[in-house]
DNA sequence: GCAAAGCTGGAGAGCGCTCTCGCGGCCGGG
DNA sequence: CCCGGCCGCGAGAGCGCTCTCCAGCTTTGC
């Protein structure tokens, strides 16, 4: 157990300030109605017996818990990489939570089996609200725990019409300002390397990418990978020689612009002379790559941010947005 | 606060099933002591309502929780980087909390004020114990939650005498392999580029490299980093500014080995023809750096298992080792 | 100076659960 | 056939807290 010593409770405080548990409750809760000499002795008495108010009962009668919950899929080729996706929402989650005073409760959904875990840990009203981030597919999770009346939050829009709140960066418009970038470069053969197409983040680059190209009167020439490095450097050659006189490739992650790079180097061409290479993300990664490469940075810490800023709301019962979209910047460096 | 339909409690049930409370309970938690008939009436009744046992209300009387804390230092320059640390740690932490059906609730430590928040959290029963990852000099912390009865094991050995139990790689053992391998190699000015000295991980890496060179008859050439990319350019400058007949260095990280490889291109030195390269940590970037970096790898999967596990163990109330340390490995590919 | 109003603090119920205790029914042994 | 033992279940206390109610006291207004 290693409960230790026992801990104080509100009785032991009251009886050494010679009050009643209420007042103590009063005094540790704040209430101003309690006169300030014996709020004082309140005081005293909670610091020399190192009083913590014990949390399972408060919860029990309040209701609440101040915690919230983040679910990560755990399988995901993109939250373990090394692309700060995962590290960056949990620092901007944690940012708002601290000063919210709330807890951060981390959950990995690992398995199919694992959702129904979840699901009992929120009805168990573990916490007061759950973050769903980087969802696949059409996951029915979060709408399953709206349902159940518990406050959810997704970050990234949601396959299929849900009905659940959610936060997103705008990666069509960054796709399209990329590709933007490489037509009025003079590019006339703009590749793209996209991301699997079962993740948000993988449609809406591509689909950005397909709307811009659409405008200029270029053709696309796609190939799709899965976010990792090697998966850059195989659909790299595959678009080699499926046209091997490409100009330009926007790729969906910064990641296989590494691996897209290295290709492009084992293939003899130059970046960005031969071929102009833009990538996705911004990772630190990129201020280093050869040449350094020309990207789109999303704001993942301030997703992280507004995603718990906006559950917090959403918890305390107040109407929120059905979607906040978060601008995607251009950073342009030597590869375009 | 959204807790939207009431959740059924356990009377709810009772009546349902026409049993008494106790045996609903009973049902709930695995007893043996119940009529299957009866057994099998309480669990359609659990199952017809959704009843999902409330945790504060259990943990009130169990004096459990089934959560346990990882508290990480935010601030620290190593936490957020991109060598895969921080995820690593977590994903292990998960791995076993999840087979032991126990929840993760993850504490930045941003700041010095964040301590006191932290000990009250774990003081109100919130977790049944508390991990604490890579500690910063002489954190006060988990000696202060030892004494307050909460169980504690840290990750990496604490500075100072410490009697908290913890888990750490073997550093020291891994730099001096790095450091053999060079001699062995017929290396003669071997340099190091150090991590920083508040850190055990930046001690215990210049500790191995210093002890295995005193073998050797050669002298030590020192620069200090802070484990990032950019300290790890300008300490390799300085390096070559020192001695510039140096023919190996090995560094501290490898986020450092990738700062310097890229001051080493642009001082004109061929790796490893000039100059050998091995870093430490084999992160990912390592196997795509030019040339490929030989490195040291730590199991830091295995280390937040491992971390985990003790916890768990300390937590049941088991005796266990003061500190388990992992090995690391050589893994030897281009740069030296 | 007295009643009405305003505060401050105490008593007590109850949040949902676990667990001890004890009662009744069934078995086996004498 | 009767009694002791055991097993399966229910009654009830109580975990530590919050919060509603109300009592007692002070203040205010006429």
């Amino acid at each position: 157990m290693g409960t230790g010593r026992a801990r104080p409770t509100l009785e032991k405080v009251a009886l050494r300030a010679g009050v009643s548990r209420a007042t103590v409750s009063r005094v540790v809760n704040g209430s101003t109605t309690v006169a300030p000499d014996i709020r004082d002795t309140v005081l005293r008495a909670v610091q020399e017996l190192g009083y913590v108010p014990n949390h399972a009962a408060r919860s029990l009668v309040t209701q609440r818990t101040n915690s919230i919950a983040l679910v990560l899929p755990e399988p995901s080729t993109r939250i373990f990489s090394d692309d700060q996706f995962f590290p960056g929402i949990i620092r901007g989650v944690g940012q708002e939570l601290e000063v919210a005073e709330k807890q951060l409760v981390l959950m990995m959904a690992s398995s199919a089996a694992s959702h129904d875990r979840i699901e009992q840990y929120a009805m168990a009203g573990h916490v007061d609200g759950v973050m769903v981030a980087s969802v696949h597919g059409a996951d029915p999770l979060p709408a399953t725990l709206t349902r159940m009346g518990v406050p959810v939050v997704c970050n990234g829009r949601p396959l299929g019409h849900s009905a659940v709140p959610y936060v997103d960066v705008d990666s069509v418009g960054g796709a399209a300002a990329a590709v933007r970038h490489l037509v009025n470069a003079g590019r006339q053969r703009i590749a793209t390397i996209a991301g699997p197409q079962d993740m948000v983040a993988g449609i809406d680059r591509l689909a950005g990418y397909r709307t811009e190209l659409r405008g200029s009167t270029r053709r696309s020439i796609v190939a799709v990978g899965d976010f990792t490095r090697e998966s850059g450097a195989v659909a790299m050659r595959q678009l080699l020689e499926d046209d091997p006189r490409l100009d330009a490739v926007f790729v969906a992650s910064d990641l296989m612009a590494h691996g897209a790079l290295g290709a492009l180097r084992d293939a003899g061409r130059r970046v960005p002379e031969d071929v102009a290479v833009i990538g996705f993300d911004d990772i630190e990664l990129a201020r280093y790559t050869e040449p350094p490469l020309t990207t789109v940075r999303q704001p993942i810490v301030d997703l992280g941010r507004e995603l718990a800023r906006q559950l917090l709301r959403l918890a305390d019962g107040e109407e929120i947005e059905p979607f906040v979209v978060l601008p995607t910047e251009m950073v342009v460096r030597a590869s375009a």
